[in-house]
RNA sequence: GCCGCCUUAGCUCAGUUGGUUAGAGCACCAGAUUGUGGAUCUGGGGGUCCCCCGUUCGAGCCGGGGAGGCGGUACCA
């Protein structure tokens, strides 16, 4: 083969913010969407594929213009010149899908529907953020019954203690009508002042709430010298919001219940106003309906200072925390904080059809809670791999072949044993260290001297492994063969099989 | 987007005031060892010193620009 000029060579490299995900991630990923694929089908949810791409006016962000079309997603134009789009997330197309099927009267509503997949986003990739990543959604659309934004939450509470997560996570859930009561009681009305001032308290985690303050007053300087400009609101507005958040958005209280926060909500002057009053009675009902159902505020709290989507969420919102710390490998404490949120978007649809369709739903971000899983250590341990038979004499490669079939498919009608020839053509000792990197239990041997015999070896590389620990002398391990035995041919699955056994557990 | 730090072998990193052929440890490959992974010894393969331009007799090192990575911040459907 002929080289390519060195110049000339493409460099392997993946385009930044996408990762390729090896053997162990992939089987731990598939376990993981399978739980939560258990628990949403549980709730009645059904599945739903559609496809990656949209076209973009569907998905409902701006059109991509000529000096910028790809800001924020992945847009292309197809032959007739349409704009399209990877999506950026599922409940744009949920929300496509329901317009069509209300257009042709095909869909029963409510609709409830699960889906899974990757989205992606075109932006610039930061620690746990990537422009693919994957999504696992629930939505009932065409309610507005506030049941069905609490069974959203219990739904979520749901999944995260199936995945392992019972006491380390909270669903926290606030009502943005609150917020536009108290909007309307303030009397703000530039947009660009309101979400400067919502997106302030969002950052309550973060800074607290003198933090909060300075963002909701003049803005703020931050560590690194960068200024934050403010929502520049009056100090008696600044101290009116920060008040009843600092009252209602208590999370260490621990009775179990949400009275002290719903409390601290009616009793604020804000509770004229009708938008709050409505904004509260919905979360009043959502508290007393999962605490009904078993889950008290240590596991679905009303907490006020949740923000989410601005301009997209109308009535309940939702937010999956984890509440736990984790130290990295550089000894630094991280908190993996938000794993998935959600609420109600009545508005979604009715770009589509002109008429209103309420809808709420919930969705996962599978990579990070992943990630956070493998860091709590929940994650099941790396297998092993296949067992490896030798290939000791290269004209008898067919009756290698042979026994690696009898491994895979026992006669005696047990369970199948993975397993490989060597498929490279170095020689033993290659093959030793061929089977030692894929973790492979034990090795299946058989040169001359065995096949005289009808015998098989067979070595636990396992035991093996644990004996180099303490032979030190090269001839010692060599002449002693640990960890190796002997078996007639006939019962080299037996003696695989016992090896694994007691290398289960 | 903005601010800061970083970039030398597969990995972790040395590299003097600018000076010959750029190094170490680990990893990898091979041999010592009729047919045995993990010990020891010996040998070997690996480099666009991130890229480009400039200064200089001479640049891994100095200057300018760019790219990539990391951290913070902003945005986040």
């Amino acid at each position: 083969m002929a080289k390519a000029p060195k110049a000339n060579r493409p460099e392997a490299r993946l385009p930044k913010g996408f990762r390729d995900t090896p053997a162990a991630e992939v089987r731990q990923l598939s376990h993981m969407l399978a739980t939560i694929r258990q628990v949403y089908e549980s709730y009645g949810f059904e599945p739903l594929e559609t496809p990656a791409i949209e076209y973009t006016e569907a998905l409902g962000k701006f059109l991509p213009d000529q000096d910028r079309p790809n800001e924020g997603v992945f847009s292309f134009q197809d032959e007739d010149e349409q704009w399209l789009s990877l999506r950026y997330d599922l409940t744009a197309p949920l929300a496509r899908f329901v317009a069509e099927g209300i257009k042709t009267q095909t869909l029963p509503l409510p609709f409830r529907r699960y889906a899974v997949g990757p989205v992606w986003r075109n932006e610039k990739p930061g620690p746990g953020r990537f422009r693919q990543f994957t999504q696992f959604d629930a939505d009932t659309v065409g309610t507005d019954n506030v049941a069905a934004d609490a069974e959203i939450c219990m739904l979520a509470a749901d999944t995260l203690e199936a995945l392992g997560l019972k006491g380390k996570y909270v669903i926290k859930v606030n009502n943005r009508k609150l917020f536009e009561g108290i909007r309307q009681v303030l009397g703000i009305t530039s947009d660009t002042q309101w979400l400067t001032a919502m997106r302030a308290i969002d950052k309550y985690d973060r800074l607290g709430w003198d933090g909060v303050e300075s963002l909701l007053r003049d803005g703020r300087k931050d560590d690194s010298g960068d200024f934050t400009p403010g929502a520049a609101l009056s100090e008696p507005q600044a101290k009116e919001i920060l008040a009843i958040f600092n009252k209602a958005a208590i999370t260490d209280v621990l009775d179990g219940t949400n009275d002290y926060a719903l409390q601290a909500l009616r009793e604020s002057k804000f509770a004229m106003n009708s938008l709050f009053e409505e904004g509260l009675k919905e979360l009043e009902k959502i508290s007393a309906l999962s605490m009904a159902a078993g889950y008290d505020a240590s596991v679905i709290r009303i907490d006020p200072s949740v923000v989410r989507g601005l301009e997209y969420y109308t009535g309940p919102v939702f937010e999956a925390e984890l509440t736990f710390e984790v130290k990295n490998e550089d000894g630094q404490t991280v908190r993996f904080g938000s794993v998935g949120g959600g609420g109600r978007y009545d508005g979604l649809v009715e770009r589509f059809t002109g008429q209103k369709v309420p809808a709420t739903g919930f969705s996962i971000g599978v990579s990070r809670l992943q990630a956070a899983l493998a860091a709590l250590g929940t994650t099941r341990q790396e297998g092993y791999g296949p067992v490896v038979v030798l290939v000791m004499d290269k004209d008898r490669v067919a009756d290698y072949q042979k026994m690696v079939q009898r491994l895979r498919r026992p006669d005696d009608g047990g369970a199948p044993i993975r397993a490989e020839m060597y498929l490279g053509t170095a020689g033993m000792k290659a093959q030793m260290k061929y089977a030692d990197k894929r973790h492979a239990p034990c090795v299946v041997i058989q040169g001359g001297d065995e096949k005289a015999k009808g015998e098989v070896q067979i070595k636990d590389l396992i035991e093996g492994a644990k004996a180099s620990e303490t032979i030190k002398d090269a001839k010692e391990w060599r002449e002693g063969r640990p960890a190796q035995v002997s078996v007639p041919e006939a019962d080299m699955v037996a003696t695989v099989r016992e090896i694994l056994a007691r290398h289960k557990a």
